[in-house]
RNA sequence: GUAGCCAUAGCUCAGUUGGUUAGAGCGUCUGAUUGUGGUUCAGAAGGUCGCCGGUUCGACCCCGGUUGGUUACCCCA
């Protein structure tokens, strides 16, 4: 018999990952909900034909295709044999494969609202948090299969959707304890800056580059934008551009002077205004306090399908990527039929967030706490007793379990802190005549006598 | 898709310029300890040194291949 092994780039989570993992989920949860989000689910498979051309050309390979069922039959091993030749010569066929697991939670959405637009009530607010599969090799951070966990309204132009996520941004990290920045930006700037260099053409291109400058530093940036066909005089207006720095007030009126004369311009820089001055007014109450909003015109976000605003989440005080991302994009479902319904989402990267709890260490004790109360196991007669009494804390929602054998206090003390279990009771041959229990509190080392009507009330407070 | 690094006990790792019997710490189990744990002490179990082949009198070590893991690039969360 082989070794039983994992699948490359996915991950087994153990019991106490999982309640950490589920922690930060529930606290992002319950925040969607506080805003009216509603949850959504899709499918692990979709058809293909949802998944194909979506993410670029690059994206489409790292799509995890399934291969159909019965291309063994005899009677398809002409056709299998023929579209496994047409794979080969880099085309898919359906003969072979039709479905594929979901890339990300996005384009799923956008297909359901496609599907349900009329009976949906607009503007929709849903929440998503879901795995997504990626055929890409896997590394530090990067896995195969992995979490997204997504907010996004549809059907609404307003830019206090904009301004209402900001404030799940900026609510969820609170609560978690991270210090964070949310950089903010607008593709409109960056439109209008590819128009600035007379070359609207030019825009993913000058995206992709920019995109790099906190990684590859001004030079390799302008090295990308030479081999990406820029020619000097444009490379010079966007190093000013990159140049611009101060407040976010400071950046924004330093950018009307390069881009603010463009139609396109003057309204990104006027969005991006409203979205800071809202933030602060709405959600903070203090116009003078400082912002987690921090304008950043390097921002770019990868995705093309991005219209608007942009975001992205960098925690403080640690090196990590971004823990978060989104933006507006303003036809997402005419990929599907469906044209002039706009959108805008955040994104939550679970899984560093996780890494950067674990590093800063604001993982709250409780978290690890599952089974609250353990009784020891002194005997028949004795674990009688005991296990009536669980049954009652279980009656009120206490969690409890019995030690599964007799055995020496040893072990039992063990188990016990093993699992983390915050009280030990006793319920030995001395405590049944008594009809009471010593109830031993593990962190503190102390314990007490109690009767057994008084059980709950000992191990109900900490 | 490209490139580097790694593979020895359940885990983390040592090791031998190629020589008979491969080690440590942690963990596990047993006992000191028949009703009070996390300490200590004594002991035990546990390895065809990833797999296949080659060189050699002799390979865990050298060489080739292979598989798995990992990291970086491309791209991305």
């Amino acid at each position: 018999m082989s070794k039983p092994s994992l699948p490359q780039g996915t991950r087994d989570f153990g019991p106490e990952v999982v309640r950490k993992r589920q922690y930060i989920l529930n606290t992002i949860r319950s925040t969607f909900e506080l805003y009216g989000f509603q949850p959504l689910e899709t499918p692990a498979m979709e058809n293909l034909d949802t998944l194909m051309g979506k993410y670029g050309e690059e994206g489409d390979k790292l799509i995890f295709k399934i291969l159909n069922n019965g291309l063994s039959d005899a009677k398809n091993s002409e056709k299998a044999k023929a579209a496994f030749e047409k794979v080969l010569s880099g085309k898919n066929d359906k003969d072979l494969t039709e479905r594929a697991l979901k890339y990300d939670l996005t384009i799923p959405f956008a297909r359901y609202v496609a599907m349900n637009h009329q009976t949906l009530t607009l503007p929709f607010k849903r929440y998503q948090i879901q795995p997504v599969w990626r055929a890409d090799r896997p590394q530090k951070g990067r896995y195969r299969e992995f979490y997204q966990c997504d907010a996004d309204v549809v059907g609404s132009n307003g830019l206090l959707n904009e301004v209402e996520l900001s404030a799940i941004y900026w609510q969820v990290f609170s609560k978690l304890g991270v210090n964070v920045e949310i950089k903010i930006n607008s593709r409109k700037i960056l439109a209008a800056l590819a128009e600035a260099c007379g070359g609207s053409d030019k825009m993913v291109d000058i995206t992709v580059a920019i995109d790099k400058l906190d990684k590859i530093g001004l030079e390799k940036v302008k090295e990308e934008l030479q081999t990406r066909g820029l020619d000097e005089h444009q490379i010079a207006i966007i190093a000013q551009y990159l140049a611009i720095d101060g407040t976010n007030t400071e950046k924004l009126n330093k950018l009307k002077e390069l881009v603010g004369s463009l139609p396109t311009g003057a309204i990104g820089i006027e969005e991006l205004e409203f979205v800071i001055s809202q933030f602060a007014e709405l959600v903070q109450g203090d116009q003078t306090a400082p912002s987690p909003l921090v304008v950043d015109f390097t921002l770019a976000r990868g995705l093309n399908y991005y219209t608007g605003i942009i975001f992205e989440v960098k925690a403080l005080g640690v090196q990590m990527g971004s823990i978060g991302g989104g933006g507006r994009y303003d036809d997402l479902t005419g990929l599907f039929g469906v044209p002039n319904i706009p959108g805008v989402g955040i994104s939550f990267g679970v899984d560093r967030i996780y890494d950067v709890l674990e590093e800063l260490q604001l993982f709250p004790q409780e978290v690890q706490t599952g089974t609250q109360v353990l009784f020891f196991n002194l005997g028949t007669a004795e674990s009688k007793a005991a296990f009536s009494l669980m049954q009652q804390l279980r009656n009120n929602g206490i969690c409890c379990e019995l030690y599964h054998e007799q055995a020496k206090f040893d072990k039992q003390f063990k188990y016990a802190d093993k699992k983390h279990i915050p009280f030990a009771v006793i319920l030995g041959t001395k405590e049944l005549e008594n009809r009471t229990c010593m109830v031993k509190h593990l962190g503190k080392g102390e314990q007490q006598e109690v009767s057994w009507e008084s059980l709950q009330e000992a191990v109900s407070g900490l």
